[in-house]
DNA sequence: TGTACATCAGTGAACGCGCGTTCACTGATGTAC
DNA sequence: TGTACATCAGTGAACGCGCGTTCACTGATGTAC
């Protein structure tokens, strides 16, 4: 029964670390799993750098190794692919953009405040990371491959950060509905700052974009409100 | 000075030609010409089907010219290129677009449910028309070269739509502010609808998604309502 | 500790493929006489 | 109307390039004795 329970944990642990994109850890000694793991964060940070600079589009395999000091092939021993290394830096994203939104909504008030702070939380980080967070929507897996489930999760997940103060504004909503208007409220403020920021439409001065936000923020949870 | 100023009409005439992708229609006797067009229009009517059968990012040359029924060196005989092919297909898509808010702005009525009306018709036509309605958006120009202004001009226009009911609806503002207003406000619709039609992140049941715009449409306005 | 051997991370040239674009050729269409 | 010639749309094989990925090789690292 042992052996039963075992393997499976272990297959659970590596099936994860494979589905968020690292190649087996391989190393047998722990120097060389040192200089693996070290390897990894090099591409990347090379890969959020390049990412920062010119976009997802221009993220090219030679570049990468290049700056991460690497050879080319190398790359390949510890990602399964171009795809895993983005999805890598997708994660680190991620982490990021959901650290702001949990401090945003750690700042306690009421809960037309607090979804505003998220909102101005998210569009702080937009700003300042333009690109990166851009990443998160532009990259499609190469082939038909489907994004993994992981991925499509983290996601979801950013829309119940505002759960909270949704359930707190409008109690009556069971789960499900909260679940999503919470999307369509995520997803109204994320095409208000996704075309506030981008530059083929031309620029709109941040200070407006701000105060835009608010009032949609705003604007929604008073709709929501029982006596709205 | 006749001289003068023929010839720069015909310029103008020309490259606006050439803006919105069309070669030189060359054809010098009447019968050449009206091939030519039926070519720009058979490869035209191709790519929106397979765009709205598979999405741009499968759209390839060698498929349009055997889908129009014609080789493929013929394609560069009648477009400068994809990307003006492409630019093509969204011209069109834009009139449609236009169209279908043109007709619900028309609709009569208070500012604000002139709003829900347009959020409505753009989601209307979203859903039906998803991917050519994506393709308005995820198309970038080959290499370098910058969205030509027409087509910058033709995105900005969208927005417009909503301004005439947001001056009704909040006279104070002055032209700049309410056109900005506008595109935030669109923004926001832009934003649910694309998010609420995303199969990655799974699909969102229909009415609801045109419950949560028309909360948002009516909840801005009512919020930018001087009383408001 | 020293030596022989095995492993495997690291290397970068080469592979392979997809695909936009060109180009030498052809044949239909139109024109001049 | 008929004939010779010119033009140019139409053709699709071939070009060229970019780029992700592989693979035969090497040398450093670790292990056995």
């Amino acid at each position: 029964m042992f052996t039963e329970v075992e393997p499976r944990q272990d297959m659970n642990a590596v099936q994860e670390e494979n589905e968020r994109g690292s190649q087996n850890s391989g190393g047998h000694s722990p120097k060389t799993a040192a200089r693996h793991r070290a390897l990894r964060e090099a591409l990347l940070d090379a890969a959020e750098r390049r990412i920062a600079a010119t976009g997802l589009v221009e993220l090219k395999a030679r570049d990468l190794a290049q700056e991460a000091g690497c050879a080319l092939g190398a790359l390949y021993n510890v990602f399964e692919d171009l795809d895993a290394l983005i999805l890598g830096v997708n994660m680190r994203t991620f982490d990021a953009l959901e650290a702001a939104l949990d401090a945003a909504g750690e700042a306690g008030g009421d809960p037309v405040a607090r979804i505003e702070a998220l909102a101005d939380a998210y569009l702080t980080y937009a700003a300042a990371n333009r690109r990166r967070w851009a990443t998160l929507f532009e990259h499609r897996m190469a082939g038909d491959r489907p994004t993994p489930d992981w991925y499509r999760a983290r996601l979801a997940h950013l829309f119940a950060h505002v759960e909270a103060p949704l359930g707190a504004l409008c109690p009556v909503l069971d789960e499900a509905a909260r679940a999503c208007l919470a999307r369509s409220l995520f997803s109204a403020v994320q095409g208000v700052v996704a075309l506030g920021l981008d530059e083929k439409v031309g620029p709109m001065p941040e200070p407006t974009l701000r105060a835009h936000l608010r009032l949609l923020a705003r604007a929604m949870a008073q709709g929501l409100k029982p006596g709205g």
